[in-house]
DNA sequence: GACCTCCGTGAGAGCGCTCTCAAGGGGTTC
DNA sequence: GAACCCCTTGAGAGCGCTCTCACGGAGGTC
């Protein structure tokens, strides 16, 4: 921690010649103070290089001054997956003007995530920015129920949680991408979904049913294989559903890897893209544009999003209430697969 | 931070039906206590579920539990970057077992460097391992200067600094890179360099001309092009150097992105690998083995890396002697590009 | 000139915890 | 039976900071 030998608001009040609650009063920046007075303190603390030290300042208002974002996932899927990086800029930055540090901490085992509650409840942050929570999860309500603010990014599973939360809107997205294949005039349109323990995975399926339903065609389970957002999954979909459907000219893939493993297992049946099958994904990650054919796919405002949950937690921490759910609104962006 | 109504040692103490000196003996651990006590007081902070409170346990022990993992990087890079995740786990891993938590911080612009470095000196981490420093940088001697234990991951570009480090033998790994192209009959040998300006650039350069050396080879400037560690500064310097040099067979590149962008370089020249030009990269990255053809590479330890890091920065926190750096071996990973 | 108001300041009480010091109590030894 | 010892326990002093409270003095008002 701090050298044995670190200055503290006594040296520095010492040095300036007043009382510590003086010194106090500048640092921290409460109450009224002489300029001349304002002015000693400052040089004090700065001939010293004093640091206020944390500890203490926590043990009295409560507050550590930082927060973090937790990343449930695997340290691998943490690292591949563009989507994280992109919240963490949007958060960063809005937490920064605030002096705020945000401590990112990836959950992978369930020891880490017991030691991480620990961590939580003894004050080391002011509140915490889930990312990437799967199925019903308990972690949530456990930081609630100990006081911690708490933030999700994605609905969560159980909508009963009191957990304001910020989304893409998944289902408007998905409709968007379906109606852009029909439009594009695909007669037999499946679908590559993700995880169904997520619920970013079903509502995007929901997307895909509504928009087919909405134009009149007929939705069953058979038009659906799962992938688990990864592109060997999205490959592996793909074979499944060209077994199913040697017809079918027209995918969904529930995000941009799954629909780069599809443009790979369509390459590899022979099957040209766009003329004879169209693929739409969804997200927007780097390699959408990078793909061959670069892919049409669906973008969320990600970094908009850090940036919102980051402001929700920042009211909620200062007891101001959250209105509830933000859902941010998707964009198509059309290039070379449909 | 913590709830309002958190309960303290003192109200684990009274429902135990002891002393708060007590119920601290017993709950941090030190000091002898009669089992009926110790099993009172254990059920008591259970049924209260009571966590510490760190401030004022950091006030009074001067630790605070955690440690600072530190990328000097921007977002991007940090996530774009395979070596993150793995000395990330090695670090966690061994953190872990002590029961201190790790905290990613990014560090991208310089008013984020001034905040961590109050962050840091305030107490809110024991200790830092810094990761991806770039050039002479003044970071870790302002920690080290401010009482805070250091170590770095990769060999410091000032020698000078007193901060101990790991890293990997990247001279020794560049040799034998450069030796198994000259063993498969390489007669011109060229490199694509890392940064200048990043020790791990110039030592895998060394290395490449030392082993030149070794093989009474001429090295001159002309047989290196400076990438940037990335896919597409691979491919721009592997096209220089094949302008440069027409008849060129072998290629060490000083990392897998940019091996993999000398490798589609090669392709849209059509030149055969390994027939007529054999590559050789560094890192095995998880990109080597997806590459085509799979990329025979040189691998570094880096999950051990990031243990002996985490080792190593506990050492120093406790205040135990650390015996200056440690290089970590490579080993030559052949694949189908030689 | 007396009274009031208000501003700047210092004293001091905690925040919840750790850890030293001293004391009490039970057993053991001679 | 007295002296001793060791083990367990409680009291209490801080750690460095924030923030309330009260006070003294300066300025304003009638």
């Amino acid at each position: 921690m701090t050298s044995p030998s670190a200055p503290t608001l006594e040296s520095v009040a010492a040095r300036a010649g007043v009382s510590r609650a003086t010194a106090g009063r500048v640092l921290a920046g409460y109450g009224r103070v002489s300029d001349s007075a304002r002015e000693a303190v400052l040089r004090a603390a700065s001939e010293l290089s004093y640091v206020p030290n944390q500890a203490a300042r926590s043990l009295v208002t409560r507050r550590s001054g930082s927060m973090a974002l937790v990343v449930v996932e695997p340290v691998e899927r943490f690292f591949a997956d563009s989507y994280f990086p992109l919240v963490l800029s949007g958060a960063q930055a809005v937490l920064a003007e605030r002096e705020v540090q945000l401590v990112l901490v990836v959950l992978s085992t369930a020891r880490e995530r017991e030691r991480f509650e620990r961590y939580a409840r003894s004050g080391h942050v002011d509140g915490a920015i889930l990312v990437s929570v799967h199925g019903p999860d308990p972690l949530p309500q456990h930081l609630v129920d100990a006081g911690i603010p708490v933030v999700m990014s994605g609905r969560p599973f159980e909508d009963s949680s009191s957990v304001p939360y910020v989304s893409a809107d998944n289902v408007g997205g998905a409709r968007t991408a379906t109606r852009h294949l029909l439009e594009r005039g695909c007669r037999r349109v499946v679908t590559v979904t993700g995880p169904m323990d997520m619920r970013v995975g079903q509502d995007r399926l929901e997307g895909f049913r509504t928009e087919l339903r909405a134009h009149h065609r007929r939705y069953g389970a058979q038009l659906a294989a799962s992938g688990d957002f990864t592109v060997a999954g999205g490959r592996a979909a793909t074979q499944e559903l060209l077994a199913r459907h040697p017809d079918l000219d027209g995918i969904f893939a529930a995000n941009d890897l799954m629909a780069a493993g599809a443009l790979q297992a369509l390459a590899a049946a022979g099957l040209a893209v766009p003329e004879r099958v169209r693929v739409v994904g969804f997200d927007d990650a780097p390699l959408a544009a990078a793909a061959t054919p670069p892919l049409t796919t669906v973008r969320q405002p990600v970094v908009e999003m850090g940036r919102e949950l980051a402001r929700m937690l920042l009211r909620l921490v200062d007891g101001e209430g959250v209105e509830g759910p933000v859902v941010a609104g998707t964009t198509l962006v059309e290039r070379a697969t449909t």
